[in-house]
DNA sequence: CTCAGTGTTCAGTG
DNA sequence: TCACTGAACACTGA
């Protein structure tokens, strides 16, 4: 699920519940070689325990935690990984949408998270997991998370620091993969997934099959525009679906119904573009 | 049984 | 070197 509004609103959860916290013990899946692909779980659970949570970090889909000595632990989510998070005596619940969801009444009752990865409790009992079927997720260690790969790597998070419109159509010049294959793009658009991606195209009225190095100064605009809008008020509604406008394609682009349509009701097509399912509306999008 | 999926990386090619 | 494309990764659920 997580994209950048998903890993903002987690990341903010982490910091109201762990910050000034210390790290009583780590709980890592030991037989784990691929989440924990380049340090192994024992060196992560070495690095937090005793260890006090300063404040945590965040740059397009990465989050870390900020620790008053190195390295850090530095987090993604891949495609199926969640957060949960848990106060002294409670239950496990979501770290993001528009109320911290529980898990299932047997996970609850059992006390037990399936395809858990990572768990970590804080001396007060604070307790924060990390599930993750796929495992497409990955957890490592860094010195200092923007100064070395993968985060060093990603472009400009719209969150932080944004191109102005000039800059974007000069990087934008340069690229003629289609458009939506350069917003998935880290290395340019860090933080922009799929749904994201779909839904700025189809707010711009721009086809996801345009090569980006077609596009005028005014549709650079609107298309970074409607970018910050996004994610924005994504991030304000704590990624709570339900919570997005009516009108966004969001709410309609899921399943590849042949007969599936917008808000206004105009016909949505599913085309592959840049490997990935990409959700548009011909009629709207040129 | 087959296939797609809210992501990233790597190999092969131009 | 850079940009682009497609496959691979791992696993569930439709």
């Amino acid at each position: 699920m997580p994209e950048l509004p998903e890993v903002e609103s987690t990341r903010r959860s982490l910091e109201s519940f762990l910050k000034g916290k210390r790290v009583e013990s780590v709980t890592p899946d030991e037989e784990d070689r691929i989440v924990f692909d380049r340090n192994p779980p024992r060196a992560v659970k070495a690095a937090l325990e005793g260890a006090r949570v300063t404040g945590t970090g965040r740059k397009g889909k990465y989050f870390w935690l900020k620790l008053d000595r190195r390295p850090w632990p530095v987090f993604h989510l891949g495609m199926t990984g969640n957060v949960d998070l848990r106060r002294p005596g409670g239950e496990f619940e979501r770290a993001w949408g528009g109320h911290l969801w529980s898990e299932g009444k047997r996970e609850r009752e059992l006390g037990y998270l399936p395809f858990c990865r990572f768990r970590m409790a804080m001396e007060d009992g604070t307790e924060m997991a990390i599930t993750d079927p796929r495992r497409f997720g990955r957890i490592r260690l860094a010195e200092d998370p923007l100064l070395e790969p993968p985060v060093s790597r990603l472009g400009f998070d719209p969150l932080d620091k944004v191109p102005s419109t000039r800059e974007l159509q000069a990087i934008l010049k340069r690229r003629h993969a289609p458009l939506k294959a350069v917003l998935l793009d880290q290395g340019v658009f860090a933080g922009v997934g799929n749904w994201i991606a779909d839904e700025v195209l189809f707010q711009s009225r721009l086809s996801p099959h345009r090569r980006a190095s077609s596009l005028d100064l005014k549709e650079v605009s609107v298309l970074r525009g409607r970018l910050l809008h996004i994610v924005r008020l994504a991030v304000a509604k704590r990624a709570d679906f339900d919570q997005y406008p009516k009108a966004w394609l969001f709410h309609h682009r899921w399943g590849k119904k042949e007969d599936a349509l917008t808000h206004g009701k105009k016909r949505i097509i599913h085309d592959t573009i840049g490997g990935r399912t990409t959700a548009w509306v011909p009629s709207v999008q040129k």
